[in-house]
DNA sequence: TCAAAGGTAGGAAATTTTTCGTACGAACAA
DNA sequence: TTGTTCGTACGAAAAATTTCCTACCTTTGA
């Protein structure tokens, strides 16, 4: 199912700090992104395992919460929305409007072009 | 400021068509997207206007709608949003995973390494 | 002339998303 | 033991977004 704003704000903390539990992704909310009450935090992430979005494991009483589906199978999923609906599904068009701009750096071209070197 | 998903969709026929009634988007967005009733669509876009996300050409009767903001400086926006939020910045990381699948067409990578030898 | 078609404005309802108050149980420390 | 801390559950409110009903005005064509 499709994640909401806030639902991949969650997502991202457990990407980044693996199976969490409510508490520490409230902390990490409250640290890197908005200010959050503890409650809105755990709400959120049991209507996130209602809709399957991620599991919970309530073997101990602090119920561990895990992304359901890898990390890269969600983002590819949503790469691919954002590609189809901004750019009519052409991957070469958002490249080309993601280095458009001059100021990239050149680490960035030179990966790029090793990394599309090695596709062949 | 923001469009939410709607007011997105809104923008794209703008974008792909130009100026436009109310009347043509909404004949659009029923074609191409979805089935919506003429007084939501208007709603929307006079939303919109308010939020001045669109301009609103007001002296003939059947008033236009152009967008406020270039294509190019939104997607850009929300392009740099999407790699922040989702590859922490890295457009590199977006790259190879959007090429990741073997099955990109040789075409796109091609174009792709054309460009960025432009670059240069 | 005047009815029909087509336009805007605006309120209100419906839906979705987000936030929080509060009840209540378990763990733990004094 | 007992009260404080920390956990979950749940309902409801708030906020944001989306949809549509309806009033009313303008244009147009018969």
């Amino acid at each position: 199912m499709e994640p909401t704003k806030s639902e991949l704000e969650i997502l991202q903390v457990l990407w980044q700090h693996g199976p969490s539990t409510v508490r520490f992704v409230n902390d990490k909310l409250n640290e890197e992104k908005r200010s959050v009450q503890y409650s809105s935090t755990l709400k959120l992430m049991q209507i996130m395992a209602e809709k399957g979005i991620v599991k919970r494991d309530e073997t101990s009483m602090k119920h561990i919460y895990s992304p359901a589906e890898e990390e890269d199978k969600t983002k590819k999923v949503l790469l691919k929305k954002f590609v189809d609906t901004m750019y009519k599904g052409s991957a070469s068009s958002l490249v080309m409007q993601l280095f458009g701009n001059k100021n990239s750096s050149q680490e960035d071209l030179q990966e790029i072009r090793d990394f599309l070197k090695k596709l062949d």
